[in-house]
DNA sequence: GGTAGGTCGGTGACATGTCAACTACGTTCG
DNA sequence: CGAACGTAGTTGACATGTCACCGACCTACC
Protein backbone atom coordinates (compact mmCIF):
# COMPACT_ATOMS: atom_id res chain seq x y z
CA UNK A 1 0.00 0.00 0.00
CA UNK A 2 1.12 3.30 -1.01
CA UNK A 3 1.56 5.90 1.86
CA UNK A 4 -0.79 8.65 1.22
CA UNK A 5 -0.13 12.29 0.62
CA UNK A 6 -1.50 13.41 4.38
CA UNK A 7 -2.70 16.61 4.26
CA UNK A 8 0.42 19.50 5.37
CA UNK A 9 -0.25 21.68 8.05
CA UNK A 10 -1.60 24.71 6.05
CA UNK A 11 -4.27 22.16 4.31
CA UNK A 12 -5.22 20.98 7.75
CA UNK A 13 -5.59 24.51 9.04
CA UNK A 14 -7.89 25.37 6.04
CA UNK A 15 -9.90 21.57 6.47
CA UNK A 16 -10.93 21.39 9.76
CA UNK A 17 -11.53 25.19 9.18
CA UNK A 18 -13.95 25.09 6.91
CA UNK A 19 -15.73 21.79 8.50
CA UNK A 20 -15.94 23.45 12.13
CA UNK A 21 -16.48 26.76 10.59
CA UNK A 22 -19.85 25.60 7.77
CA UNK A 23 -21.17 23.13 10.77
CA UNK A 24 -21.13 26.09 13.58
CA UNK A 25 -22.57 28.64 10.91
CA UNK A 26 -25.22 26.48 9.14
CA UNK A 27 -26.40 25.69 12.98
CA UNK A 28 -26.56 29.02 13.86
CA UNK A 29 -28.74 30.11 10.91
CA UNK A 30 -30.99 27.38 11.02
CA UNK A 31 -31.58 28.25 14.42
CA UNK A 32 -32.19 31.26 14.37
CA UNK A 33 -34.43 30.62 11.34
CA UNK A 34 -36.44 28.45 13.34
CA UNK A 35 -36.54 30.41 16.08
CA UNK A 36 -37.78 34.00 13.64
CA UNK A 37 -40.45 31.81 11.53
CA UNK A 38 -41.66 29.00 10.69
CA UNK A 39 -39.22 27.33 7.95
CA UNK A 40 -36.69 25.93 8.11
CA UNK A 41 -33.33 26.32 6.01
CA UNK A 42 -34.25 23.51 3.81
CA UNK A 43 -38.16 25.23 3.42
CA UNK A 44 -36.32 28.50 2.44
CA UNK A 45 -34.09 27.44 0.09
CA UNK A 46 -37.02 25.53 -1.95
CA UNK A 47 -38.78 28.98 -1.12
CA UNK A 48 -36.27 30.92 -2.79
CA UNK A 49 -35.50 28.48 -5.97
CA UNK A 50 -38.93 28.60 -6.33
CA UNK A 51 -38.74 32.32 -5.98
CA UNK A 52 -36.41 33.24 -7.90
CA UNK A 53 -37.55 31.89 -10.85
CA UNK A 54 -39.47 33.94 -13.30
CA UNK A 55 -42.02 30.90 -13.84
CA UNK A 56 -44.24 30.92 -11.00
CA UNK A 57 -45.18 27.17 -11.67
CA UNK A 58 -41.90 24.70 -12.01
CA UNK A 59 -41.17 21.16 -12.77
CA UNK A 60 -40.19 19.41 -9.91
CA UNK A 61 -36.73 18.05 -11.66
CA UNK A 62 -35.84 21.87 -12.37
CA UNK A 63 -36.00 22.06 -8.74
CA UNK A 64 -33.99 19.32 -8.30
CA UNK A 65 -31.56 20.74 -10.51
CA UNK A 66 -31.41 24.04 -9.22
CA UNK A 67 -30.84 22.88 -5.37
CA UNK A 68 -29.15 20.07 -6.18
CA UNK A 69 -31.07 18.11 -4.37
CA UNK A 70 -31.62 14.00 -4.68
CA UNK A 71 -35.27 13.76 -6.07
CA UNK A 72 -36.09 11.41 -3.78
CA UNK A 73 -35.11 14.45 -0.92
CA UNK A 74 -36.97 16.88 -2.89
CA UNK A 75 -40.45 14.49 -2.83
CA UNK A 76 -40.36 13.63 0.49
CA UNK A 77 -39.89 18.04 1.16
CA UNK A 78 -42.80 18.96 -1.02
CA UNK A 79 -44.57 16.38 0.80
CA UNK A 80 -44.41 18.09 4.24
CA UNK A 81 -44.46 21.66 2.76
CA UNK A 82 -47.48 20.45 0.95
CA UNK A 83 -49.22 19.50 4.15
CA UNK A 84 -48.14 22.86 5.91
CA UNK A 85 -49.97 24.94 2.71
CA UNK A 86 -46.37 26.50 1.74
CA UNK A 87 -46.31 24.87 -1.73
CA UNK A 88 -49.31 22.72 -3.75
CA UNK A 89 -48.30 20.54 -6.65
CA UNK A 90 -49.98 19.39 -9.94
CA UNK A 91 -49.79 17.02 -12.28
CA UNK A 92 -47.98 18.22 -15.31
CA UNK A 93 -50.20 18.39 -18.47
CA UNK A 94 -47.52 17.93 -21.39
CA UNK A 95 -45.66 15.44 -19.60
CA UNK A 96 -47.80 12.94 -17.76
CA UNK A 97 -45.18 11.54 -15.32
CA UNK A 98 -44.63 15.24 -14.39
CA UNK A 99 -45.22 17.39 -11.51
CA UNK A 100 -45.77 21.06 -11.22
CA UNK A 101 -44.75 23.04 -8.32
CA UNK A 102 -45.91 26.31 -7.28
CA UNK A 103 -45.67 28.83 -4.32
CA UNK A 104 -48.83 29.13 -2.42
CA UNK A 105 -49.75 32.65 -1.17
CA UNK A 106 -48.59 31.63 2.59
CA UNK A 107 -45.59 30.69 1.42
CA UNK A 108 -45.17 33.51 -0.09
CA UNK A 109 -45.33 35.29 3.03
CA UNK A 110 -43.16 33.05 4.34
CA UNK A 111 -40.38 33.76 2.39
CA UNK A 112 -40.58 37.31 2.73
CA UNK A 113 -41.31 37.65 6.54
CA UNK A 114 -38.55 35.22 6.84
CA UNK A 115 -35.80 36.60 4.41
CA UNK A 116 -34.77 39.99 5.58
CA UNK A 117 -33.92 38.93 9.26
CA UNK A 118 -32.15 35.84 7.09
CA UNK A 119 -29.64 37.72 5.57
CA UNK A 120 -29.08 40.40 8.18
CA UNK A 121 -27.71 37.02 9.92
CA UNK A 122 -25.61 36.42 7.28
CA UNK A 123 -23.83 39.37 7.04
CA UNK A 124 -23.69 39.58 10.91
CA UNK A 125 -22.32 35.88 11.60
CA UNK A 126 -20.23 35.62 8.34
CA UNK A 127 -19.85 38.30 5.67
CA UNK A 128 -19.04 40.91 8.38
CA UNK A 129 -16.22 39.10 8.95
CA UNK A 130 -14.80 38.99 5.78
CA UNK A 131 -12.93 41.69 4.03
CA UNK A 132 -13.70 42.33 0.36
CA UNK A 133 -11.06 41.07 -1.40
CA UNK A 134 -12.23 38.10 0.76
CA UNK A 135 -15.18 37.38 -0.65
CA UNK A 136 -14.19 37.43 -4.20
CA UNK A 137 -11.30 34.91 -2.90
CA UNK A 138 -13.97 32.84 -1.37
CA UNK A 139 -16.26 32.93 -4.41
CA UNK A 140 -13.52 31.64 -6.98
CA UNK A 141 -12.54 28.85 -4.57
CA UNK A 142 -15.99 27.82 -3.86
CA UNK A 143 -16.34 27.93 -7.80
CA UNK A 144 -13.22 25.96 -8.21
CA UNK A 145 -13.72 23.27 -6.08
CA UNK A 146 -17.13 22.64 -7.21
CA UNK A 147 -15.88 21.88 -10.58
CA UNK A 148 -13.76 19.80 -9.52
CA UNK A 149 -16.36 17.94 -7.21
CA UNK A 150 -19.11 17.86 -10.51
CA UNK A 151 -15.82 16.47 -12.55
CA UNK A 152 -14.65 13.91 -10.36
CA UNK A 153 -17.78 13.06 -8.28
CA UNK A 154 -19.95 9.66 -8.72
CA UNK A 155 -21.40 9.96 -12.61
CA UNK A 156 -24.98 9.88 -11.54
CA UNK A 157 -26.12 10.10 -7.79
CA UNK A 158 -30.02 9.65 -8.05
CA UNK A 159 -30.88 13.25 -9.44
CA UNK B 1 -39.14 47.62 8.35
CA UNK B 2 -36.03 48.94 6.89
CA UNK B 3 -34.79 47.32 4.26
CA UNK B 4 -32.19 44.89 4.85
CA UNK B 5 -29.10 44.92 3.30
CA UNK B 6 -29.12 42.34 0.37
CA UNK B 7 -26.05 40.73 -0.36
CA UNK B 8 -24.66 42.21 -3.79
CA UNK B 9 -23.53 40.07 -6.77
CA UNK B 10 -20.23 39.34 -5.49
CA UNK B 11 -21.72 38.35 -2.36
CA UNK B 12 -23.92 36.21 -3.63
CA UNK B 13 -22.03 34.53 -5.95
CA UNK B 14 -19.42 33.76 -3.11
CA UNK B 15 -22.51 32.75 -0.70
CA UNK B 16 -24.39 30.61 -3.01
CA UNK B 17 -20.88 29.16 -4.08
CA UNK B 18 -20.20 27.79 -1.25
CA UNK B 19 -23.49 26.47 -0.23
CA UNK B 20 -23.41 24.31 -3.35
CA UNK B 21 -19.97 23.46 -3.03
CA UNK B 22 -19.76 22.22 0.48
CA UNK B 23 -23.05 20.37 -0.35
CA UNK B 24 -21.71 18.51 -3.33
CA UNK B 25 -18.19 17.85 -1.47
CA UNK B 26 -19.33 16.54 1.94
CA UNK B 27 -22.01 14.51 0.17
CA UNK B 28 -19.15 12.88 -2.56
CA UNK B 29 -16.38 12.47 0.41
CA UNK B 30 -19.33 10.69 2.35
CA UNK B 31 -20.51 8.11 -0.40
CA UNK B 32 -17.04 7.49 -0.97
CA UNK B 33 -16.44 6.92 3.01
CA UNK B 34 -19.69 4.71 3.01
CA UNK B 35 -18.44 2.97 -0.30
CA UNK B 36 -14.73 1.70 0.98
CA UNK B 37 -15.50 1.14 4.33
CA UNK B 38 -17.76 0.47 7.05
CA UNK B 39 -18.37 4.01 8.59
CA UNK B 40 -19.90 7.15 8.19
CA UNK B 41 -17.94 10.80 7.89
CA UNK B 42 -19.54 10.80 11.72
CA UNK B 43 -18.20 7.94 12.77
CA UNK B 44 -14.72 9.05 11.42
CA UNK B 45 -15.46 12.86 12.79
CA UNK B 46 -15.20 10.62 16.73
CA UNK B 47 -12.97 7.93 15.49
CA UNK B 48 -10.32 10.45 14.33
CA UNK B 49 -11.08 12.88 17.61
CA UNK B 50 -10.63 9.85 19.62
CA UNK B 51 -7.30 8.90 17.73
CA UNK B 52 -5.65 12.34 17.86
CA UNK B 53 -5.63 12.73 21.76
CA UNK B 54 -2.49 11.46 23.27
CA UNK B 55 -4.81 9.92 25.84
CA UNK B 56 -6.38 6.48 24.65
CA UNK B 57 -9.44 7.63 27.11
CA UNK B 58 -11.32 10.79 26.45
CA UNK B 59 -14.19 12.24 28.41
CA UNK B 60 -17.75 12.62 26.78
CA UNK B 61 -17.55 16.53 26.88
CA UNK B 62 -14.44 16.44 25.93
CA UNK B 63 -15.38 14.76 22.86
CA UNK B 64 -18.61 17.22 21.95
CA UNK B 65 -16.00 19.83 22.85
CA UNK B 66 -14.11 18.94 20.07
CA UNK B 67 -15.92 17.91 17.38
CA UNK B 68 -18.32 20.89 18.46
CA UNK B 69 -21.29 18.47 18.36
CA UNK B 70 -24.33 18.76 20.85
CA UNK B 71 -23.68 16.39 23.75
CA UNK B 72 -27.10 14.47 22.77
CA UNK B 73 -26.37 13.57 18.70
CA UNK B 74 -22.57 12.33 20.83
CA UNK B 75 -24.31 10.43 22.90
CA UNK B 76 -27.05 9.19 20.46
CA UNK B 77 -23.78 8.73 18.30
CA UNK B 78 -21.73 6.85 20.31
CA UNK B 79 -24.29 4.09 21.47
CA UNK B 80 -24.38 3.62 18.20
CA UNK B 81 -20.72 3.07 17.63
CA UNK B 82 -20.68 1.15 20.38
CA UNK B 83 -23.33 -1.51 19.36
CA UNK B 84 -21.08 -1.91 16.21
CA UNK B 85 -18.03 -2.41 18.62
CA UNK B 86 -16.26 0.63 17.44
CA UNK B 87 -15.81 1.94 20.47
CA UNK B 88 -16.48 1.40 24.46
CA UNK B 89 -18.43 3.47 27.12
CA UNK B 90 -17.04 3.38 30.82
CA UNK B 91 -17.98 5.14 33.74
CA UNK B 92 -15.59 7.87 35.27
CA UNK B 93 -14.08 7.24 38.62
CA UNK B 94 -13.17 10.82 39.45
CA UNK B 95 -16.62 12.09 38.65
CA UNK B 96 -20.07 9.92 38.87
CA UNK B 97 -21.46 11.76 35.73
CA UNK B 98 -18.95 11.02 33.35
CA UNK B 99 -18.42 8.77 30.68
CA UNK B 100 -14.81 7.46 29.50
CA UNK B 101 -14.69 6.73 25.76
CA UNK B 102 -12.23 4.44 24.10
CA UNK B 103 -11.32 2.85 20.56
CA UNK B 104 -11.64 -0.71 20.43
CA UNK B 105 -8.75 -2.23 18.35
CA UNK B 106 -11.77 -2.64 15.86
CA UNK B 107 -12.48 0.67 15.68
CA UNK B 108 -8.67 1.25 14.85
CA UNK B 109 -8.77 -0.54 12.38
CA UNK B 110 -11.29 0.84 10.77
CA UNK B 111 -9.99 4.30 11.02
CA UNK B 112 -6.74 3.49 9.91
CA UNK B 113 -7.94 0.91 6.67
CA UNK B 114 -10.62 4.13 5.91
CA UNK B 115 -7.98 6.76 6.31
CA UNK B 116 -5.74 6.60 3.38
CA UNK B 117 -8.78 6.76 0.83
CA UNK B 118 -10.20 9.51 2.90
CA UNK B 119 -7.41 11.93 2.44
CA UNK B 120 -7.07 10.89 -1.29
CA UNK B 121 -10.41 11.83 -1.86
CA UNK B 122 -10.04 15.42 -0.28
CA UNK B 123 -7.46 15.63 -2.53
CA UNK B 124 -8.44 14.95 -5.22
CA UNK B 125 -12.15 16.70 -4.85
CA UNK B 126 -11.21 19.91 -3.28
CA UNK B 127 -7.39 20.55 -2.71
CA UNK B 128 -5.98 19.83 -6.29
CA UNK B 129 -8.34 22.48 -7.52
CA UNK B 130 -7.13 25.43 -5.06
CA UNK B 131 -3.35 26.90 -5.34
CA UNK B 132 -1.56 27.56 -2.25
CA UNK B 133 -2.48 30.91 -1.41
CA UNK B 134 -6.17 29.97 -2.26
CA UNK B 135 -5.90 27.17 0.59
CA UNK B 136 -3.82 30.26 2.59
CA UNK B 137 -6.67 32.51 2.28
CA UNK B 138 -9.63 29.56 2.77
CA UNK B 139 -7.67 29.03 6.16
CA UNK B 140 -7.97 32.64 6.97
CA UNK B 141 -11.41 32.84 6.18
CA UNK B 142 -12.69 29.97 8.10
CA UNK B 143 -10.79 31.24 11.03
CA UNK B 144 -12.48 34.63 10.71
CA UNK B 145 -15.78 32.93 10.00
CA UNK B 146 -15.58 30.70 12.78
CA UNK B 147 -14.60 33.54 15.19
CA UNK B 148 -17.38 35.93 14.48
CA UNK B 149 -19.86 32.82 14.53
CA UNK B 150 -18.72 31.94 18.03
CA UNK B 151 -19.02 35.17 19.16
CA UNK B 152 -22.41 36.07 17.73
CA UNK B 153 -23.87 32.56 17.99
CA UNK B 154 -26.48 31.50 20.73
CA UNK B 155 -25.18 31.65 24.22
CA UNK B 156 -25.39 28.00 24.90
CA UNK B 157 -26.99 25.59 22.93
CA UNK B 158 -26.53 21.81 24.06
CA UNK B 159 -22.91 21.62 24.73
C1' DG C 1 -25.60 18.81 57.12
C1' DG C 2 -28.45 20.49 53.49
C1' DT C 3 -30.05 22.77 49.65
C1' DA C 4 -29.67 25.62 45.33
C1' DG C 5 -27.86 25.60 41.13
C1' DG C 6 -24.72 23.99 37.67
C1' DT C 7 -22.70 20.09 34.90
C1' DC C 8 -22.57 15.42 32.59
C1' DG C 9 -24.84 12.50 30.05
C1' DG C 10 -29.01 9.87 28.42
C1' DT C 11 -33.83 9.32 26.51
C1' DG C 12 -37.92 9.69 23.53
C1' DA C 13 -40.39 12.06 20.11
C1' DC C 14 -39.85 13.89 16.09
C1' DA C 15 -37.72 16.18 11.61
C1' DT C 16 -34.79 15.33 8.09
C1' DG C 17 -31.88 12.84 4.59
C1' DT C 18 -30.41 8.48 2.05
C1' DC C 19 -30.76 4.33 -0.48
C1' DA C 20 -33.14 0.89 -3.08
C1' DA C 21 -36.98 -0.39 -5.23
C1' DC C 22 -41.13 0.56 -7.69
C1' DT C 23 -44.81 2.73 -10.83
C1' DA C 24 -45.96 5.13 -14.67
C1' DC C 25 -45.01 7.43 -18.57
C1' DG C 26 -42.05 8.71 -22.72
C1' DT C 27 -38.86 7.62 -26.64
C1' DT C 28 -36.51 4.96 -29.98
C1' DC C 29 -36.07 1.86 -33.31
C1' DG C 30 -36.91 -2.74 -35.31
C1' DC D 1 -47.25 -1.76 -33.39
C1' DG D 2 -44.36 -3.18 -29.47
C1' DA D 3 -40.25 -4.34 -26.81
C1' DA D 4 -36.45 -2.16 -24.61
C1' DC D 5 -34.70 1.33 -22.40
C1' DG D 6 -34.63 5.91 -20.20
C1' DT D 7 -36.87 9.50 -17.20
C1' DA D 8 -40.01 11.64 -13.42
C1' DG D 9 -41.44 11.05 -9.27
C1' DT D 10 -43.00 8.29 -5.06
C1' DT D 11 -42.53 5.13 -1.34
C1' DG D 12 -40.79 2.60 2.80
C1' DA D 13 -37.10 1.25 5.65
C1' DC D 14 -33.70 3.04 7.89
C1' DA D 15 -29.69 6.30 9.63
C1' DT D 16 -28.93 10.49 11.47
C1' DG D 17 -29.60 14.99 13.97
C1' DT D 18 -32.41 18.15 17.09
C1' DC D 19 -35.06 19.61 20.88
C1' DA D 20 -36.97 19.26 25.39
C1' DC D 21 -36.62 17.11 29.33
C1' DC D 22 -34.92 13.99 32.91
C1' DG D 23 -31.81 12.00 36.49
C1' DA D 24 -27.60 11.66 38.73
C1' DC D 25 -23.89 13.87 40.57
C1' DC D 26 -20.88 17.83 42.03
C1' DT D 27 -19.90 22.38 44.30
C1' DA D 28 -20.88 26.43 46.94
C1' DC D 29 -22.43 28.51 50.43
C1' DC D 30 -25.24 28.98 54.45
Amino acid sequence: MIEPRWLDEREQRAWRGLITMWTQLSAELGRRMAAESELSMSDFAVLVALTDECEARVRAYELAEVLQWEKSRLSHHLSRMEKRGLISRDGCTEDGRGQVVEVTPAGKRAIEAAAPAHVESVRELFFDALSVDQVEALAAIAEAGLARVRAAGTPTPQR
